[in-house]
DNA sequence: CGCATATCCTGACTGC
DNA sequence: TGCAGTCAGGATATGC
């Protein structure tokens, strides 16, 4: 579910939110929550942090315990980080718990699906080091996407889902950035000219803030919510993405969805080539 | 290397 | 109303 846009909005929410505050206390109760290490390593770890900075690269989020180690999110499919009264009910699915000194709201990490996980690390980040470059926080020039793009028979789709390429693109905006640089899904990402480059280039500066601007994407299962459970607003102007059968924005043409790269794509067949 | 597929899960939706 | 089947914003392993 949440893609760059949403992670960097529950970024900013935990920033403003729970940055200069000590950890009081950690509760792990989702049993698939935290893999990499035992849970118990991580409470350890947390508990008597100060949260000094957060962090991003690509859709994984991170916080600063410290500033000696940082405490690394991933969200997945269906995770939510909320900031709630201590006193509120918990909902279902609630995996992980922190709360802290004088700080009357606790972060709780909320998660249907269960393929999220938190983990402790150290500050240079070892397993995020695979990841590909970040659009948003690295400057990648249209030359840079132009190298990443080189020699690969693969297809764009494939290519902006790849973490390992550039991270934090998904489905969603893997879609709306294809039809706003109007290149098809299954395009080869070698048979790109300099000016379809940069055309690419961009259009994921521009969708992607935009969807920031707009505090991310809420589809109708309204699953994905901030920091505060407010929903985001960028689903009001996505130009493909569920829009199978509706006009095209640019031309008028319908809308189809194929499957490309494994994934529901939702493309104009006129006006993407 | 590139690609399709299966897998980890729960829940919402569709069609009968 | 119930039930089976399908699909979902992600990432990874496997086999061809």
């Amino acid at each position: 579910m949440p893609e760059l846009p949403e992670v960097e909005t529950v970024r900013r929410g935990i920033e403003a939110t729970f940055v200069g505050s000590r950890v009081a206390s950690v509760e792990i109760t989702g049993v698939r929550t935290v893999r990499r290490q035992p849970a118990d390593e991580l409470v350890m770890r947390a508990t008597g942090s100060v949260f000094t900075r957060t962090g991003r690269r690509g859709k994984y989020l991170w916080v600063g315990l410290d500033d000696a180690e940082a405490l690394v999110m991933h969200l997945r499919m269906s995770g939510q980080l909320l900031a709630v009264p201590a006193s509120a009910d918990r909902v279902a699915h609630t995996h992980a718990v922190f709360r802290f000194e004088g700080n009357p709201l606790e972060l709780r990490f909320v998660d249907p699906r269960t393929f999220g996980e938190l983990f402790v690390t150290g500050l240079d980040l070892p397993e995020l080091v695979r990841l590909g470059v970040d659009p948003i926080a690295d400057r990648v020039g249209p030359k840079a996407l132009g190298r990443l793009l080189a020699g690969r028979s693969t297809n764009l789709k494939a290519l902006l889902l790849d973490q390992g390429v550039i991270a934090g693109i998904g489905n969603i905006y893997a879609d709306e950035i294809l039809w706003r640089a109007a290149l098809r899904p299954d395009r080869p990402a070698r048979t790109l000219s300099d000016s379809e480059v940069a055309k690419l280039h961009r259009a994921i500066k521009a969708i992607l803030t935009a969807a920031i601007d707009a505090r991310g994407s809420s589809l109708a299962d309204q699953q994905y919510r901030d920091l505060e459970g407010e929903a985001g607003n960028y689903q009001l102007s996505h130009r493909v993405h569920a829009r199978a059968g509706q006009p095209c924005r640019r031309c008028g043409e319908s809308i189809v969805k194929l499957i490309v790269a494994g994934r529901s794509s939702y493309l104009c067949p006129r006006c993407q080539y």
